[in-house]
DNA sequence: TCAATATAGTTACTCTAGGTAACAATTATC
DNA sequence: GATAATTGTTACCTAGAGTAACTATATTGA
C-alpha cells in the first residue's frame, strides 16, 4: 500500500493537539492518558509492562508515572518481588478517567463523522495488525 | 469507535522508530521526508503550504527546510512575489527521493503482511477522511 | 494614494517527550 | 554461590515542536 505512511503520519500533528488540548482541562496530556489507559483496560501493572505496549523506553514511563502520582492519579503499590511495583489508579483516577473518557469518545464521534460503521471498524481492526508486523520486525533484527 | 485514538496512537513509536531508523542511513528522519513527500508529489512550493498541509507551525518548516538545503536536497527560488521562496527538489534530492521510496514501499510491504488488500486500502483511505474532520473542527473554533 | 491590514518567512527562546548509559537492588539460573 | 537477567531509577542529551516578536513585502479600502 504505497503511501501509507504518509497518510498515517500526517494525521499525527492534528490529532496529538486536538486530544491534548481536550486533555489539558485535567492536567494532562495524552501521553499520561496511554497510562491511566493501560491500567484501566489490562488491569494494575508494572511499568515494563507498559513500556513493552506502547514500544518506549523503560526511563519515559518512569517519568509518566511519577506525573500522575503527582497528580494522585496514580499509586505504585509492592509487587510479587521486592524489584517490582504496580501501579494502579486511585479513587481521583477511577473519576478522571470516566470523565476524561466521555470526551473522548466524543471526540472520536465527531471525528468519524461521514465514516461508514464498516470502514471504522475495519481501521480500528487494521493498525494493531500493523503494530504486530512491525513489532515482529523488531524482534527479527535483534537475531 | 470506542478506543480508536488508542489503536491509532499505540502504533506511533514503532512505526517512527522504523522509519528514522531507515532513514537515517540517507541523513534524513522522517519529518525531513515529508517535506520532500510533499514537494516532490504536490509540486514547487512554499513553507507555508507544507506547514498548512501537515498542520505544523511556520518555524518547524523553516527549521526543516533549512536542514534539508545544508543536505542539498532542496533550493529555494524566488517566487512571484518578492516575499515568496518556492522550496524545489534538487538533482541530488530526486535521486535520494528515489531511492529511499523504495525502501519505504519496501517497508510498506513488509507491514501489510497478511492483512487484505481492501483492508489495507480502505484504512488508507479513512485516516484522510479523519484528518479532513478534524481539521474541519479546529477551523470552526476559530469562529 | 496612503494608512491599515494581511501574508511569507525568520529568529530567539521555551517546552514536551523521548532516548542512552550507567547504576542499585533483587531474583533466577546453572 | 557466582553469574546473568530483571525492575526500576537517575543524570544527561537530543529531536522536534510551539509561541511571540520581528522584517519585508503585498493587498485593501477609505
Amino acid at each position: 500500500m504505497e503511501g501509507f505512511f504518509q497518510n498515517y503520519l500526517r494525521l499525527y500533528r492534528s490529532l496529538i493537539t486536538s486530544l491534548n488540548e481536550l486533555m489539558s482541562n485535567y492536567h494532562l496530556s495524552y501521553s499520561l492518558w496511554q497510562v491511566m489507559y493501560y491500567i484501566k483496560n489490562y488491569g494494575p501493572s508494572t511499568l515494563v509492562d507498559i513500556s513493552n505496549y506502547y514500544n518506549v523506553e523503560k526511563p519515559t514511563i518512569t517519568r509518566r508515572v511519577h506525573r500522575l502520582e503527582e497528580l494522585q492519579i496514580v499509586v505504585q503499590i509492592p509487587g510479587k518481588d521486592r524489584r517490582e511495583k504496580i501501579i494502579q489508579l486511585t479513587e481521583l483516577g477511577e473519576q478522571i478517567y470516566k470523565e476524561c473518557r466521555l470526551e473522548i469518545i466524543n471526540l472520536e464521534k465527531n471525528v468519524m463523522e461521514g465514516i461508514s460503521k464498516e470502514d471504522q471498524h475495519i481501521t480500528y481492526l487494521t493498525l494493531p495488525k500493523i503494530q504486530h508486523n512491525i513489532m515482529k520486525r523488531e524482534g527479527n533484527k535483534i537475531e
